[in-house]
DNA sequence: ATTGTAATTGACGTTTACGTAAACGTCAAT
DNA sequence: ATTGACGTTTACGTAAACGTCAATTACAAT
């Protein structure tokens, strides 16, 4: 088995993001490389775990989440815990996301509204529109 | 015309903030409140401002966006430019804002599968489950 | 006058996810 | 031997939108 590595600039622009986030997740305890000297290589576990935790930032996981969530990958067996922790905070998450996009859908029905009402008042001009209509007191 | 006065906690109960909040909308130069004294006595139309800015928030506008937009409703006149910057903000953020639905919309999407999975996993058990499902390398 | 309740100011703390700068080490290639 | 590209560390900076705290006043009621 050919023990693949790879460095953090090969991870930085594969993944995306610059090699001082991978350092700092590295900082987070999220990481932990290998170092030949001082520098660090990678492993292909080390990279699915980097792929992991940019996947849960795309859902909008912390960090801290996704520390403990990525547990449930390492070496060790995948207990039980880890498992129901893992599916609560994805449950957690999803209800956030869901709540979230409540509130961004009523925000876009309010500016969408807002720009109408913006519209009509420079066309027709301020005289004959009623102020109550730009939602003013 | 009765001068309809209030006291700053009397407006952070009505809308929900605390009266530090509302000082730092005044630090940011969003509202100048009369002063009796020290004491800060808010007028009817400062309390229009308030209700402005904190229905701008959630819209997720900047403080500063609301600060340039919010003086649309000056004393002034509201001038064409106002109204086209005003205009333009509205279209950024509902822009941003439907963007960041799509986004949210596909991280519901995963994580509403990855739940799928992580259930199916906890049930069946490891053995019979190929990694692959749960979206590692 | 004292007690209590509110208000004020200023300064510093918080959170998240990094960016940036300084100053230096390492290594391969020329 | 030098250049260039990359790497390292430490430490401080950033942005937003406040929260928290402490010290100080102000004012109202007792």
């Amino acid at each position: 088995m050919e023990e693949t590595r790879y460095s953090i600039t090969e991870l930085a622009e594969e993944f995306g993001v610059t090699s001082r986030t991978i350092r700092f997740y590295e900082d987070k305890g999220l990481v932990s490389p290998e170092r030949e000297g001082l520098t660090r290589v990678y492993s292909r576990s080390d990279r699915a775990r980097l792929k992991l935790i940019l996947r849960g930032r795309r859902l909008g996981f912390s960090l801290q989440d996704m520390k403990k969530m990525i547990e449930l990958y390492d070496p060790s067996q995948g207990s039980m815990d880890q498992l129901k922790f893992t599916l609560q905070k994805c449950e957690d998450q999803l209800a956030k996301l869901k709540s979230q996009r409540t509130d961004i859908n009523e925000a876009i029905s309010e500016l969408e509204q807002g720009i109408r009402d913006l519209k009509e008042y420079k066309d027709k001009g301020p005289a004959e529109m009623n102020s109550q209509k730009l939602k003013l007191a």
